[in-house]
DNA sequence: CCCTTAACTTGTCAGTGACAAGATTGCGCG
DNA sequence: CGCGCAATCTTGTCACTGACAAGTTAAGGG
């Protein structure tokens, strides 16, 4: 007999949610199987996120999270604006529920306040990476921020929806893509 | 009393479903208020589509064989890489809904051949554009396809998510965006 | 030791996708 | 002309889902 408080239900939850949405999409998770997964009755999920909207809007939030530390951990160790879009996609790929709930607003409440703090925080990663790069290569600074986001957004988003050559390495093509933008720095 | 027989039942559902996404987004459109809309029972569009999944390959192809035409015209009147890139975004911005449903295979029937096809002319139309490139600026023609393809995709998902700022003329800042790439061609 | 409150369960309701079986209609073919 | 066949649409039903309401259990501060 388990025992009637789970303990840590929140982070089992999710944790389940990453396994659900990677195996089946994040369209077909259902609230009711990731409370059986984790064997809890199908109403538990529901007092720690409310909603289903709620469950993924915490996702998403831990994902922009992730993807800010990751983006900051390369930009302190090689200042490498291409090394930083190589993070952006190894993140996309090795954490894809994560990914595709981040980039679905139509699954959030888009008033949550963590989601939004963690998505400023990821954006000024990217934005920082820019900076680094010289004036004349970039020239207007916000079109080049917005370009750069693009490629490697773009990259990743082709790579997981699965119409891109699946006999490249991801970070490897990603490495030689982004380093067309901007010269190869 | 409304006719037994709908007439053109198929593409009615298709114009709702469009307008259901546009509005409420690809997740929460269900037959059963397409039907609705479309003032048929509940079952009526099973028979022309089998599935949710159906109808939205059905509309994922619709879409990806309107972009393939909207691609080649322009291809025909410039030859520009940059302005296929405008193409691009455009349509993704006015055709959302499509657009939406094209890139999410999870809501598909990936072995559908239409659909495949449509897909085809699409990648095909686009490609051709950076054939027309001059090779000293591409390097790798392939790799320049798939950056060519990243960047007008990524922006034209970021946009439609969001996550830039709206204060911009979308199609004036792809044709900056895209100029980034190939120099300015 | 109690009692407040968070954590979880049980029960229920409307809406949904899928399927089966029946009703209606248009159309080819004799 | 009319008969029958097949496509089109309807009605009925089932299991599943998200949301909510109300009850149950346990943990922890006073």
């Amino acid at each position: 007999m388990p025992p009637y408080h789970h303990g840590d239900l929140r982070r089992a939850v999710l944790a389940a949610a990453v396994d659900a949405i990677t195996e089946h999409g994040p369209a077909q998770v259902s609230l009711r199987d990731l409370a059986r997964r984790v064997g809890v009755s199908h109403a538990g999920p529901v007092h720690h996120f409310k909603d289903k909207a709620g469950l993924l809007t915490a996702l998403a939030a831990e994902g922009f999270a992730l993807l800010a530390d990751a983006l900051n951990e390369t930009r302190a160790q090689t200042g490498s604006f291409v090394e930083l879009g190589v993070t952006y996609v190894r993140f996309a790929v090795r954490h894809r529920a994560h990914f595709e709930v981040m980039f679905r607003p139509d699954l959030h409440h888009a008033d949550d306040p963590a989601l939004a703090e963690a998505r400023e925080r990821a954006g000024a990663a990217l934005a920082g990476g820019v900076e680094a790069l010289g004036e004349q290569k970039t020239g207007d600074r916000r079109t080049a921020g917005v370009a750069a986001w693009s490629i490697v957004h773009g990259f990743a988003t082709l790579w997981n929806t699965g119409n891109l050559a699946r006999d490249d390495d991801a970070e490897e093509l990603a490495r030689r893509v982004a380093a067309m933008l901007f010269g190869d720095d």
